[in-house]
RNA sequence: GGGAGCUUAGCUCAGCUGGUUCAGAGCAUCUGCCUUACAAGCAGAGGGUCACAGGUUCGAACCCUGUAGCUCCCA
């Protein structure tokens, strides 16, 4: 059968999946074994799968793939959240498009269609997953909404609020005017934009002519405005004291008050305090007992408090506020300045202090074993600069506003009577019974329930437990085996949002970590920086992408240039380069299967010797490969697979032995030296797997006849063995040799056909390998060059170490060239020579060294000597 | 405004407690090859005042100080 030159992944992808699935190598079910756990970051149910999701997971499946072949009972826990605020969004666009009004449907038609709309698209981004290659125990799949994991988020709010952690009530949140919902504080973003300071002179009350002047980026608030406050230091305003002022438009009278707050160098010093809108006006607000006067309505639009412009938006009365004032001749200049403004993480609208009661979680005790643990190395965050910042999160920690104003979550089990009293349980009967007690006229119709859901991430933080049903049951066989999970995979975005959150969750409800290692990817940006977005439109389609390149070489770009932590600033050519290598194993491949094997054939003994070499680099990258996934450097252990494959594996060994070629037919391999091949090759592909699981499983069944089920997957890790470092050493000696004579066949033009001899006195281990790789027709003393070399032939000679070899060149010799080679390097050992000397002649050196260090010196000298009467010696005899 | 971090080849990054023979890798670039596994390839080559300025040391990419630029976090 003919196997065709370029690998083709669509046909292996597949089937390999499925055929893993049907053979249920991704499930984990608790044994005797240990256990290796990952709990999938939740992508949301709205998502489609992007590049960010592709790295993520990407390093997801192949630690977990990895640890599976080293015999761990591997589980990989996929499943998505419900994102209320994203999700919410965007039924309520489909149903807009429809014709239907979210304020026309009950809580329950709402649902009904979220659901139907979660139903339809929620599970596209597990099945892009499985494109990926992703080796997730699908049955344990989870959904935050899910009836179990919505009823361990009530328990936990219930719970919390009998410890006297959760309290309700009036604060300023981040009002999100288009979702119509408080965000938290982790949720706004806040940009640099160009603004307009705006000067405004506020008249002084009982004055003809007096005026104070303030300046503000926001002038639509003026008409909440209730003080004006200046520094107490400040002497442009110390006359003011007692003085009120009159605000322009309302012309409501309000008293000047003093506060060392105040900034005197900004703006003139005099802040106009709007305690609805701001929030450090809101604490000036609490601190001088202002009046507040709510004037922004939910929907950013001016409310009737405002008492003008009511109805219209905050952005389109900052523009008329400013032409009235400016009419009355209160405008006293206008400045361009730069500030930052809070955006809505999921709407992109312009954040509104908003004062609202809600629900919040007390952060101060609760958080306190999450930062210990992470201090004291318990958890560890990967790479560990993010420990800093961690720190200081967790050390300026703010209660978490947990109450969202949406439907689509889980809502919030609290129930309020008609007098004002609030019962916090499960159920309206439970509630019944707590608030009759207290209001004896209540009937059960009276209830009613907290009209809120709670914040999307009050589910998460709880999912390495709730997935394994830590909640529903404690000390149950699941969470009791897989609690705390190894490894999580996730955005340095998400450390305080999640992480940390989770981390707090596993310390009160297990005592216990949720995870150990936290491995913080970078983000994925395009080329000019940017983070890749769909609003930006500069993101490649990840299945586009695995249909173009393979998922494995999707998985190798990927990889490739993603050192923990930082940023990818991604580009195609990385997905090339992945295809690229797959292309090469499969020539690999294609090689060895076509050799024909002769069982009568002897071994030679340079085959024989470069079997041992290759296990002996296979053992010693190995290592290095173990150890670099122990500390995390997935593109280095990448890196070090890489070139095992593709230059110790192909471009040496393969050469190495890969029979003759006579008159167009390849020779037979021996059966010691193809099987021992084989053998090797499985251990490539081993290593191979976790990075590149589809097409390791494909050449793992064409190389041997194997059973259905035996397969690479499942296959054992390689073990570690010695490692025989001379036998390397010796054969980077061969190597140099080889490439010091393909250089002078290049220099000189002369063609790899046609074969040389080769003169030297040292002898190596790999001498016949020597002469295979750079086409060598013998070996001969150094002794013999000189007889054997005639008008018609000219001695080159190279230099390893101090080692002395040449090799005859049918007169074609471009003498000067060679001379002025020899000089060069005759310069440069000199030049060295000297610098060791110096050295050596340092009397504070000899004295501070290491002895070690300083034999080493030493040898240094030696050597460089010996160099250099070689070379003296080669520039005589060229001459 | 406060804090953290970064700056090494054209690009992306390694470089452990300062000390082997001129600071490494992959990609990209250049040169020569259609050599029956692979042109998605092979054989070679070039490329760096380790951001800048001082300092400590026998010795600094690495330690210290300052400067500049960038990034992130918090307010």
């Amino acid at each position: 059968m003919e196997i065709p030159k370029n690998y083709s992944p669509k046909i292996t992808e597949d089937k390999w999946y499925a055929h893993w699935q049907k053979h249920n190598f991704f499930k984990s079910t608790p044994d005797e074994r240990e256990p290796y756990t990952i709990v999938i970051p939740p992508p949301n149910v709205t998502g489609v799968l992007h590049m960010g999701h592709m790295l993520n997971n990407t390093i997801q499946d192949v630690l977990i793939r990895m640890k599976r072949m080293q015999g761990f009972n591997a589980c990989w826990v996929p499943g998505t959240d419900h994102a209320s605020i994203a999700t919410e969004a965007k039924v309520v666009a489909l149903l807009k498009e429809k014709g239907i009004k979210k304020s026309d449907l009950t809580r329950e038609e709402f649902l009904k269609y979220a659901w139907e709309w979660k139903e339809k698209y929620g599970g596209i981004i597990l099945k892009q997953l499985e494109k990926l290659g992703a080796s997730c125990d699908w049955d344990r799949t989870r959904f935050t909404m899910e009836d179990d994991l919505s009823e361990a988020v009530i328990d936990v709010f219930i719970d919390l609020h009998k410890k006297g952690q959760i309290y309700r009530g009036v604060r300023m949140v981040n009002w999100d005017p288009q979702g119509l919902t408080a965000v938290s504080d982790e949720e706004v973003i806040h940009k640099e934009v160009n603004s307009k300071l705006f000067y405004v002179k506020y008249k002084i009350e009982g004055t003809d002519d007096e005026w104070i002047t303030i300046a503000t980026t926001r002038p639509e608030t003026i008409l909440g405005d209730t003080a004006v406050c200046v520094h107490p230091e400040d002497e442009r305003y110390k006359h003011l004291k007692g003085k009120r002022v009159i605000i322009p438009i309302v012309n409501r009278s309000v008293p000047v008050i003093f506060d060392d707050y105040i900034d005197m160098e900004f703006g003139t010093g005099a802040l106009k305090v709007t305690p609805a809108h701001d929030i450090n006006d809101y604490n000036l607000g609490v601190k001088h007992n202002l009046e507040v006067i709510d004037t922004i309505a939910a929907d950013g639009k001016m409310s009737q408090a405002a008492r003008f412009y009511i109805g219209e938006d905050r952005f389109t009365v900052r523009k008329k506020i400013v032409k009235d004032l400016d009419e009355l001749g209160q405008i006293v200049n206008i400045e361009d300045i730069k500030n930052k403004v809070g955006y809505s993480e999921r709407t992109d609208a312009v954040i509104e202090p908003r004062l609202s009661m809600q629900w919040f979680l007390k952060m101060d005790t609760i958080s306190k074993p999450a930062l210990e643990n992470v201090l004291n190395g318990e958890i560890k965050l990967i790479p560990e600069k993010f420990v800093n910042t961690y720190k200081h999160w967790m050390e300026n920690v703010h209660d978490w506003c947990i109450s969202r104003q949406l439907w689509w979550g889980q809502q919030i089990p609290a129930w309020y009577d008609n007098n004002g009293n609030t019962a916090v349980c499960k159920t309206k009967e439970e509630a019944f019974d707590k608030l009759r007690v207290k209001n004896l006229e209540l009937r059960i119709e009276d209830l009613k329930q907290d009209e809120d859901v709670l914040d999307t991430w009050f589910s998460s933080w709880l999912w390495p437990i709730s997935v394994f049903d830590g909640f529903k049951n404690p000390d149950g066989a699941d969470i009791n085996y897989y609690y705390p999970t190894n490894d999580l995979v996730t955005a340095p975005e998400i450390l305080f949002f999640w992480v940390a959150r989770m981390i707090i969750a596993g310390y009160e409800y297990r005592g216990k970590k949720p995870f150990t290692n936290v491995y913080l990817t970078g983000i994925v940006r395009d080329k000019q920086g940017r983070k890749m977005s769909k609003s930006l439109g500069n993101s490649p389609d990840p299945i586009e992408l695995i249909e173009k390149y393979g998922a494995d070489g999707v998985r190798i770009g990927m990889l490739l240039c993603s050192p923990a932590g930082n940023d990818l600033p991604f580009d195609e050519s990385l997905c090339e380069q992945g295809r690229n290598f797959s292309n090469k194993i499969w020539n690999a491949f294609r090689l060895i299967n076509g050799w024909e094997v002769d069982v009568n054939r002897k071994q030679s003994d340079a085959n024989k010797i470069s079997v041992e070499w290759l296990d002996a680099k296979f053992n010693e990258q190995l290592n290095i490969i173990n150890d670099l996934y122990a500390k995390y450097r997935m593109s280095e252990a990448l890196m070090a697979t890489y070139k095992l494959v593709w230059d110790d594996f192909c471009a040496w060994y393969l050469e190495m032995i890969k029979p003759e070629f006579i008159d167009g037919k390849s020779l037979p391999i021996d059966k010691e030296t193809y099987d021992a091949t084989i053998l090797l090759f499985e251990k490539i592909l081993k290593i191979l797997h976790p990075f590149m699981p589809f097409i390791s499983e494909e050449i793992w069944h064409l190389i041997k006849e194997r059973s259905e089920k035996d397969c690479i997957i499942i296959a054992e890790w390689p073990k570690k063995k010695n490692i025989d470092t001379e036998l390397l050493a010796e054969f980077e000696l061969g190597k140099e040799i080889v490439s010091n004579i393909r250089n002078i066949r290049a220099r000189n033009n002369f063609s790899p056909k046609i074969a040389l001899t080769l003169y030297t006195d040292s002898k190596n281990l790999f001498d016949n390998v020597i002469l295979k790789l750079s086409n060598i027709s013998k070996i001969l003393p150094k002794s013999e060059e000189e007889t054997l070399l005639s008008e018609t032939h000219r001695a080159i000679p190279f230099l390893i170490k101090s080692f002395d070899y040449s090799v005859s060149i049918q007169n074609k010799l471009n003498k000067d060239e060679e001379i002025a080679r020899l000089a060069k390097d005759l310069d440069y050992s000199k030049g060295f020579l000297k610098s060791v000397q110096i050295k050596l002649s340092n009397e504070k050196f000899v004295a501070n060294a290491k002895p070690e260090l300083l034999e080493n010196e030493k040898k240094k000298k030696a050597d460089a000597e010996a160099k250099i009467k070689a070379i003296e010696e080669q520039l005589t005899s060229l001459k």
